[in-house]
DNA sequence: CCGAATCCTCTTGGATACTG
DNA sequence: CAGTATCCAAGAGGATTCGG
């Protein structure tokens, strides 16, 4: 399959762009893919999460929830306790992107060796 | 599958991580997976590139092509002819990644309508 | 425990002008 | 044609502090 051929309605000529920028205007930064990763089991804690991710801030985790939920890919339950709780957890839309996350994820453990060996290569090459 | 079968080497806990953040590191920026999109069909030259992708600038196309071969996902062919010409086309390697993009872009085509709804939903809630 | 608000820094990336 | 170099604006994101 073609790239080309995916913007039926859209383009005529090279936006095949549009379609992959618009995703990753969505799940491109730095937190949003890694947030739906960690819901990948089940739903989990603010503060769970927090900790499964790993070097994410508290602002930055609730601003990355914040997007997902509002683009329906995941949904909040607040439990009115004392203290509260809030739980996380993919919606129907948000799990269908764990395949093309997996597909990423996949490739990336495939080629990951063999990228690092092409910098390496790289960035020795202009010198000596 | 789930994602946490991925990382045999590294990790224990929440480290699915890792893995995707080392590749959103790399085709994560602004235009790398649209220069590889763009190269989809085989070698393309600087200029005609700089026309297919549609709002990148001359600075941007050129740090990209250079980051991309640094890693060994696109060879840069220099004709040292008058004017010079130059093509870039995907590597092997390269090539292993357009899978994972159609992955996404088709997921992009099948949800983006979805996602939107959901943000215009969300946007009018909290108001009114 | 969950989160909002403020501040401040660093990076990304656009515009422009110049070279071989 | 295919870049490189400089300048600059905008935003992402970290640290910290406060609130329910």
């Amino acid at each position: 399959m073609k790239l080309s051929e995916l913007n039926f309605p859209i383009s005529q000529h090279g936006d095949d762009c549009r379609v992959v920028r618009e995703i990753l205007d969505r799940v491109g930064d730095k937190w949003s893919l890694l947030v739906i990763a960690a819901l990948d089991e089940g739903p989990v804690r603010f503060n769970q999460l927090r900790r499964q991710i790993d070097g994410i801030s508290q602002r930055m985790l609730t601003i990355t929830l914040r997007g997902l939920e509002r683009d329906g890919l995941i949904s909040r339950t607040l439990f009115p306790t004392i203290p509260p709780r809030v739980d996380y957890e993919l919606t129907e839309v948000g799990r269908t992107l764990l395949g093309p996350i997996i597909a990423l994820a996949t490739w990336a453990n495939k080629n990951l060796d063999v990228i690092k060996d092409a910098r390496q290569r790289y960035g020795s090459s202009p010198e000596a």
